[in-house]
This record gives structure tokens, C-alpha cells and sequence, in this order.
DNA sequence: AGTACCACCTGACGGC
DNA sequence: TGCCGTCAGGTGGTAC
């Protein structure tokens, strides 16, 4: 599920949930999310602070946290990352919890935020340096804050398959599969066009693709049952017709994943 | 440099 | 019913 606008859904759920709050408990069922951070460190580092505000870059969230009551401790951020099947949810401790929640913030509302997580590919970590952490995991600037001039330039600096650039999370952040085809489609644009065959228009088509189909799906709180219907979201599936001109849709292999594609409007440039 | 492939993980689904 | 292969919206490393 997470890409870019799932995330900043996420994002806007923390802020309603949890803004102001101060953790006082943290449960850690599955070590493993912490990613070689022993629990009790982690908790120590994040125990006794306060939500203050967040920042999505990417597919990722950084949350602030303030030191409620000691003087000596920092000022830090609680990074989350989704994996594939990772998602956040509130409950207040009396109805049945859901299967795999793998890591739990007590606040000091009576809220818990669960860190839900099946296949455990979802990570969180602590931070004290955001633009360190961000430089580290070689993260490039985020879809929705890069302008036209700034886009071109990146495009400028790579040469493969299309979907392959955008996929990259160290070029552009927070498109991933679904959102690659959605914009592709939507920019009538092949997956595998070699940014060397994109001329001034495709470009330009591209950059608002990108634009308009993650700000409208971050809008709608990124479920698909609102989409547009000319969304191709709405009929990515076998037997799925393209919205548009009802072709039926084909799928390709680019960049080791499926891509779904309209076979009559997304030529394939040379 | 660009792409494919595997590993990390778990579960759903279809075929036999 | 049960077993098996395949696939799934994440990333990172390696190998052509």
C-alpha cells in the first residue's frame, strides 16, 4: 500500500491522533521493525517525549519529538518507513487488537498508536540528525516539492527506462509501482521509453502527471474506491479495460516489476 | 550505467 | 483438503 500519498495520509492521521501527545509507554512485539536497535534503547530514546509535528519526505515520516521533563534529553525524530504491508492505526486498549501489530505507543491521551505491519518489512528508527538520516538512505528530493527546472535537471542526469527513474527513490522520492503506472498512463507514456527518446512535451507531460495524480490521491486519502473513474488504478487487474479508449490492458515486465499498460495509447518510443 | 535477480518476510490464490 | 508455485503497492545488495 505505502507510496507517497498513503503516506501522507498516515502523516495527517498522526497529526490528528497524536499531535501534542507524550509517549509513556512503548511496546515492542516484533524486534525486528527496529532493525538491530535493541527495544530498550529504542524506548529509552523515545520514552518520555512529546509528539510536537511531522514531516513526510518521501515514503517516509519524520515525527519531532520534544523532551517532556529531563533536561539533558535531545530533541529527536521517530522515522517510519511501511515496507509493503506496514499502516498505523489508534485504539483505546478495549476493543480485540488486530493480528500483527509489531510495535505500540502508549500516549498520554489513553491513545495507542499501533505500528501494523505483516510482512514485517516496515522499519522505524530513531533520529537526531533528519537531513543526516535522509542523506544516508540516499533519498532524493520529495515527488510533490521539486519544481519543473529542478525536475528537468534530474532527468538530465539519468538515461534508462522511464519507470525505472521514477521507481528510484534516490533521483525522486515516494512514487513506487502503482503510482509509476498511474502516472505513466495518465502522461500516455510506455514504461520502458528511454528518457533519451522523451522530448520537451513528455517531460512536461510527465511532470504534471506526477503532480496532479499524487495530489489528487493524496486528497482523496489515497483509497482508490474514490479515484477518478479515467483513473487506471480503477481497472488494474487482469482483464482490465483502459479507461479511456476500452482497450484491454496488457501487462509488461520494466524494472523487475508488472507494469499494467494501455497497449494502444502507450507506444513505446525509440 | 542500466537492468535483472535474489533476499528479506508473510499471506492469498489458483491449479492439481 | 493439502501441497506447490506464483504473486504482492517496500528496499538493498549483487551480478551480469
Amino acid at each position: 500500500m505505502p507510496e507517497l500519498p498513503d503516506v501522507e495520509a498516515f502523516r495527517r492521521f498522526l497529526n490528528r491522533t497524536a499531535n501534542r501527545q507524550t509517549i509513556e509507554k512503548v511496546t515492542v512485539r516484533d524486534e525486528l521493525i527496529l532493525r538491530g536497535v535493541p527495544a530498550r534503547r529504542f524506548q529509552a530514546q523515545v520514552k518520555e517525549k512529546k509528539f510536537t509535528s511531522t514531516l513526510r519526505h518521501g515514503k517516509y515520516i519524520f515525527v519531532s519529538l520534544q523532551p517532556v521533563e529531563s533536561r539533558s534529553a535531545r530533541k529527536g525524530f521517530l522515522v517510519f518507513h511501511f515496507g509493503m504491508t506496514g499502516y498505523l492505526r489508534s485504539f483505546s486498549g478495549h476493543e480485540p487488537e488486530p493480528e500483527y501489530n509489531r510495535l505500540i505507543f502508549h500516549l498520554s491521551n489513553g491513545l495507542s498508536i499501533a505500528f501494523n505491519c505483516r510482512r514485517r518489512l516496515g522499519s522505524i528508527w530513531y533520529t537526531e540528525d533528519r537531513e543526516e538520516f535522509i542523506a544516508r538512505r540516499h533519498l532524493g528530493p520529495d515527488a510533490l516539492r521539486i519544481d519543473f527546472q529542478d525536475f528537468l535537471q534530474l532527468l538530465a542526469i539519468k538515461k534508462g527506462g522511464i519507470k525505472c527513474v521514477l521507481m528510484d527513490q534516490s533521483i525522486l522520492s515516494g512514487i513506487g509501482n502503482i503510482y509509476a503506472d498511474e502516472i505513466l498512463f495518465q502522461a500516455r507514456l510506455h514504461p520502458r521509453t528511454p528518457l533519451t527518446a522523451m522530448d520537451a512535451s513528455d517531460k512536461k507531460n510527465l511532470f504534471e502527471a506526477i503532480h496532479s495524480v499524487l495530489h489528487k490521491a493524496a486528497a482523496l486519502n489515497a483509497n482508490p474506491a474514490r479515484f477518478p473513474r479515467m483513473y487506471l488504478n480503477r481497472h488494474r487487474h487482469s482483464r482490465g479495460l483502459c479507461p479511456r479508449c476500452q482497450a484491454t490492458l496488457t501487462t509488461i515486465h520494466a524494472c523487475g516489476r508488472t507494469a499494467y499498460v494501455c497497449p494502444r495509447e502507450q507506444l513505446l518510443k525509440h
